[in-house]
RNA sequence: CGGGGAGUAGCGCAGUUUGGUAGCGCAUCUGGUUUGGGACCAGAGGGUCGCAGGUUCAAAUCCUGUCUCCCCGACCA
């Protein structure tokens, strides 16, 4: 393509919205426009290397035996009042009605769809297993969409779903999956982590996470520094540390806390560490039904872990503080367990631990010695709390944990038979009898991908592509395109190159050579192609790499089979 | 949804406190000198100051309402 007449409109300046390094070099190489909250044009540039990324999709996931398809976006309400997630998706799920006060949503992901096209087809275990997938744009109404295209309304995906006969096939199915985004990850040339998370409300058991490591990541990952444990900050375990205390209990006992609110305050003032003592927290549980919540006072709470205690769908609400006052007639700083009429849910770490200290539930005063199943009735000892780095791993209970941030840019989900219950998907075994189909569904963030991909391969020049993504392979700088040897010989290599199936950007505008240069660090290219007069008068041609800024020098009619060679050394096929 | 901030030329911003009819840098256009890392000189074009209403002789500026965007939190693949 020549510049001339391609559309990119690189920008000097980063847009004042931007925050993410990934999200200025996208607007400012002319990459993505910005519509609205969210919402972006993919120009060409973004476009050629979606292209790319969904290339390795389609190779990987081909192979292995999966069939493409486009399902609808648009999507009829009845089929989502089936699986109960109408209501239970809440306000990501954009909702519209038609003239015939019909309701329909905007498709956030496919399950609902994917699984009324198998239940329709799929009539004998013979059908069976199958694995359906699309590439497609999603569209989720965030509250919040930020950091350009990482959350974004619509994005594009990658989903794909597993049809098996049981368990055994349907995991089977499922690690399958989970090789095939290894591979895709690789071939990305990202630096990634595979870790255990939390299903959300997609359902399911067993469940990983691909996390691209980047600084600006949005989740919090715990990695162990001597095994091959990692996992979301969401669902690390945390090491139950059983340490009895032998001290006998003592009798419970009001005192005065004037002015102390917080837990740090309340340490120092008795000068003890915030560990020992412990705090109540109340949060809407199933229902919307109080719910306390008791930790050690250092501990934070861990949302995602209390849902799947509590089995509510979505992570639970705190109470506002004049709930609080209703519920225990004091404000937050001053509640503990002693006479609520609320279940009560204890962090294990707190199990052996006595004579405790904690809010008096009359605001200014505080117990002590209060001691769990004498003075409050506890509902369940579990595992509550935010697990954080430096403590044991939970698996070989020998290496320690260390704090990663990523961006989750895979998602692989074993579901059972959640979706085919639901609506009713089933087949026929070998005795005739029906039986529902066991489902798995992973998604990839295509769009996601794209950015955290420059997030990790980026410079103060900027970006800098893994070579199996850029949008071209090489970039040509013609200095001077009014000099005739010049361009002819720029046309030469433009023909030639691409014959040999390399994809090539040329810079063809009257622009002085510094902007040239300032453009294609920016773009990111892997290889640059300097096309001076005065080098090509010395006879010769200067070709650069953007990601180690090495030069080299080669005779004009080198050139070609030197760039072939290059990137046959560094595996691209082409 | 709670808290904070902002809407002035294509982009980035100043001007608003103290009302007097809009400015800077970049970009764009013309001419010239330049030409291997975001050139220089001279000139030019471009804005109903988010929108609506009000106060006033006079509103970007003050008042009321409204819309939109951004940040933090909450929430969330």
């Amino acid at each position: 393509m020549k510049w001339n007449q391609a559309h990119i409109f690189t920008l000097r300046e980063a847009p004042a919205d931007a925050e993410l390094e990934s999200h200025k070099l996208l607007v400012r190489g002319g990459y993505i426009r910005k519509l609205g909250p969210g919402v972006f044009t993919y120009q060409n540039l973004a476009l050629r290397v979606l292209r790319k990324i969904e290339r390795i999709l389609r190779e990987e996931f081909d192979r292995r035996g999966c069939t493409e398809v486009l399902m609808p976006m648009v999507q009829p309400k009845e089929l989502w009042d089936e699986s109960g997630r109408w209501q239970e998706y809440g306000d990501l799920l954009l909702k519209m009605e038609n003239r015939n006060k019909q309701w329909f949503c905007l498709g956030p992901t496919h399950e609902e769809v994917v699984t009324d096209l198998i239940r329709k087809d799929i009539k004998s275990y013979r059908d069976l297993p199958k694995n359906i997938y699309q590439i497609q744009t999603k569209y989720r109404d965030e509250i919040r969409p930020r950091y350009g295209l990482m959350r974004g309304r619509e994005f594009i995906m990658k989903d794909a779903y597993s049809f098996d006969v049981d368990r055994e096939s349907a995991l089977k199915s499922y690690w399958l999956m989970y090789e095939a985004y290894k591979v895709v990850f690789k071939r990305t040339g990202l630096d990634f982590r595979i870790v255990e998370a939390d299903a959300g409300n997609i359902g399911g058991s067993l469940t990983h996470e691909f996390q691209v490591l980047a600084a600006a990541g949005e989740d919090k990952l715990l990695v162990c520094d001597n095994c091959e444990f990692a996992a979301n900050i969401e669902v690390a375990p945390s090491v139950f540390e059983d340490r009895p205390t032998g001290e006998p209990l003592e009798k419970i006992e009001e005192f005065a806390t004037p002015d102390l609110k917080t837990i740090a305050d309340l340490a120092k003032s008795l000068k003890i560490k915030e560990r020992d003592l412990v705090k109540t927290l109340f949060v809407k549980g199933v229902d919307g039904k109080p719910v306390a919540v008791l930790l050690r006072g250092s501990d934070e709470l861990n949302l995602v872990k209390l849902k799947n205690t509590i089995g509510s769908v979505n992570p639970p609400e705190f109470l506002t503080d004049e709930e609080v006052k209703k519920l225990t007639s004091a404000y937050p700083g001053s509640c503990g367990p002693v006479g609520l009429k609320v279940p009560i849910y204890v962090d294990q770490y707190l199990k052996n631990k006595v004579n405790w200290i904690v809010g008096a539930n009359r605001d200014g005063f505080h117990l002590k010695n209060v001691n769990q199943d004498r003075d409050f009735k506890v509902t369940l000892y579990a595992d509550l709390r935010m697990t954080t780095k430096g403590e044991t791993c939970p698996k070989c209970k020998k290496g320690k944990l260390k704090e990663f941030r990523g961006i989750e840019v895979g998602h692989v989900f074993y579901l059972g038979t959640k979706y085919s219950k639901a609506l009713n998907a089933t087949y026929l075994d070998h005795g005739g009898k029906s039986q529902l189909i066991e489902m798995g569904c992973y998604g990839i963030g295509v769009s996601r991908t794209m950015q955290a991909a420059i997030e990790q391969n980026h410079d103060e020049n900027g970006i800098v592509w893994p070579v199996e993504i850029a949008p071209y392979h090489i970039h040509i700088c013609l200095l001077d395109p009014k000099d005739k040897t010049l361009s002819d010989k720029t046309d030469e290599y433009y023909m030639e190159l691409q014959s040999l199936g390399l994809e090539v950007l040329v810079d063809d505008r009257e622009e002085r050579p510094g902007i040239k240069f300032k453009d294609a660090d920016l773009i990111g290219i892997p290889l640059r192609i300097v096309m001076g007069a005065k080098g090509f008068a010395a006879g010769e041609v200067e070709i650069a790499i953007r990601k180690t800024g090495e030069k080299i020098k080669v005779k004009p009619d080198q050139t070609v089979s030197y760039i072939a060679e290059w990137f046959k050394t560094v595996g691209v096929k082409f």
